[in-house]
RNA sequence: UCCUCGGUAGCUCAAUCGGCAGAGCGGGUGGCUGUUAACCACUAGGUUGUAGGUUCGAGUCCUACCCGAGGAGCCA
């Protein structure tokens, strides 16, 4: 008999099957039995009736414990009252394994217990729903700029310096000396991109933060792209793009999940490019104005992230900030070179931010004088410097994380239930 | 790191003024021919986070600690 997945069932209409899965929930009704088995694609309901002609199926299924493991084989039927559509008409069970009692019933339980048992959680509706939504999210990622001919180059996990010197790292051996976890591929990315053009990494990244968010993870997936001779001009484009591919594949691919979910889609759906944009310096009046204390040279935080959607109610892209606040390798802007050629793009509904980049300094003496004004070590950067010594171009990219997309589209409380395993503050198990 | 709230059955929670520790789910047993987190009946299940203290008596009050959650700060 032909092994199926239930993604696939509806091709099999009034076949014999297989599936393969665990027990995800169990109802009787006298001579009727239900069975709901889930095999990682889906979930389908399986009917046994007439428990004389069928004895010995309706012990096993009484049997049965949520999340035992076993084989059912039985006709596809197209029914309106089982969900998804299809049902299976059991014709044989085989039980590979009676699970002893498991701890994550259908009923609700507290988040503690929840983060203490991942492992399992992640075989519940929403959190396969949220999953399947991130292996799309990824795709259309490496779809978009693969498509667009950016060349994928991986930048180290492992970097010798404190790159920013900023945020706190994570610190490891490395044989004799010191090694940090990367929170950022960009300063690879620049080299790699005046060797191939136009570039891309998509890898973890770690950040030491003590944060105790519902926005932040230790260890989180990040996509940066960075192309030689773009402007930032250019990298806002590149980025409405790449925020509205991924939406349009999600809602179509995915439209199953999002109801799992019972996300809303409308405020996705009309997404237009382009988004409104607006400089730091002209968003601070309309902030002030909705309640915010905000005053120029101070970065935005919790309380003006959620003033945003008030404000707009596309994701919204955030231009020119006062130089003090960004990192050392922004550009600044040549009529005000107090603020620099940086983006944020912001998402829709208060998910915070999604995007950061803009423009780099090319002018090696401007480069050499920001390191000297951060107090970074000069040695650190010799190899950075370089690539402002021998054919030195404007340049710019950026850097999307990828959870805060899920978060985003998935409209889910906490960015935690976006990655299989979150890594968060003084947490690491499972 | 700071502020706030919490820790009682496997899970989610209740317990009035300090006075018999209880319900739903899950487990077990029985019933029900289209269930949708099914339903109905019965049943087993407890070192109330830890250590001290006050009291005739503490889940409840006090002290310290541990753990968790929400928020703030931190944060390309």
């Amino acid at each position: 008999m032909k092994w199926v997945y239930v993604e696939d069932i509806a091709s099999f209409k009034d076949q014999e099957v297989e599936i393969r899965g665990w027990l995800y929930n169990k109802r009787s009704s006298g001579k009727i039995r239900f069975l709901l088995v889930r095999d990682g694609t889906g979930l389908i309901q399986g009917t046994l009736f007439d428990p004389e002609a069928n004895k010995s199926l309706f012990d096993k299924f009484d049997e049965l414990t949520q999340e035992s493991s076993l084989l059912v084989r039985g006709t596809v039927r197209e029914d309106k009252r089982a969900p998804g559509g299809y049902e299976l008409s059991i014709s044989d069970i085989e039980i590979l394994q009676i699970a002893e009692e498991y701890p994550i019933t259908p009923k609700e339980h507290g988040i503690s217990f929840l983060m203490e048992h991942r492992h399992l959680w992640l075989r519940s509706q929403k959190q396969n729903a949220v999953l399947q939504i991130r292996v799309e999210v990824i795709r259309a990622i490496r779809d978009f700029f693969d498509g667009r001919r950016f060349r994928l180059m991986d930048t180290p996990i492992l970097t010798p310096s404190a790159c920013e010197g900023t945020t706190t790292l994570f610190e490891t051996e490395y044989f004799d000396q010191k090694a940090y976890l990367s929170q950022s591929g960009q300063l690879y990315n620049e080299a790699t991109a005046m060797a191939f053009g136009k570039v891309y990494c998509f890898g973890p990244t770690f950040r030491a933060e003590k944060s105790k968010t519902r926005k932040h993870l230790i260890e989180f997936w990040m996509v940066e792209p960075e192309v030689a001779f773009a402007t930032l001009e250019d990298i806002i484009d590149l980025s409405q793009d790449l925020i509205l591919f991924i939406l349009e594949r999600v809602l179509e691919r995915n439209k199953n999940d999002l109801d799992v979910l019972e996300r809303d889609t409308l405020p996705l759906e009309t997404i237009q490019k382009p988004f409104p944009r607006v400089t730091y310096e002209d968003l601070l009046p309309k902030l002030q104005e909705k309640g915010s204390k905000i005053e120029w040279g101070m970065d935005l935080s919790a309380p003006e992230e959620s003033i945003l959607p008030e404000i707009f109610d596309s994701p919204v892209c955030i231009t020119h900030f006062p130089a003090a606040i960004k990192a050392f390798y922004m550009q600044p802007d040549e009529k005000r070179p107090d603020t620099v050629l940086g983006v944020d793009v912001m998402a829709s509904e208060g998910y915070g931010e999604l995007i950061g980049g803009g423009q780099r300094i090319h002018d090696p003496k401007l480069l050499e004088q920001r390191i000297k004004e951060h107090n970074l070590p000069r040695e650190d950067y010799k190899w950075y410097l370089d690539l402002r010594r021998y054919g030195s171009v404007p340049h710019s990219g950026f850097g999307l994380g990828v959870e805060r997309v899920l978060s985003w589209i998935c409209k889910i409380q906490h960015i935690r239930e976006t990655i299989p395993f979150p890594r968060l503050l003084y947490k690491i198990y499972p």
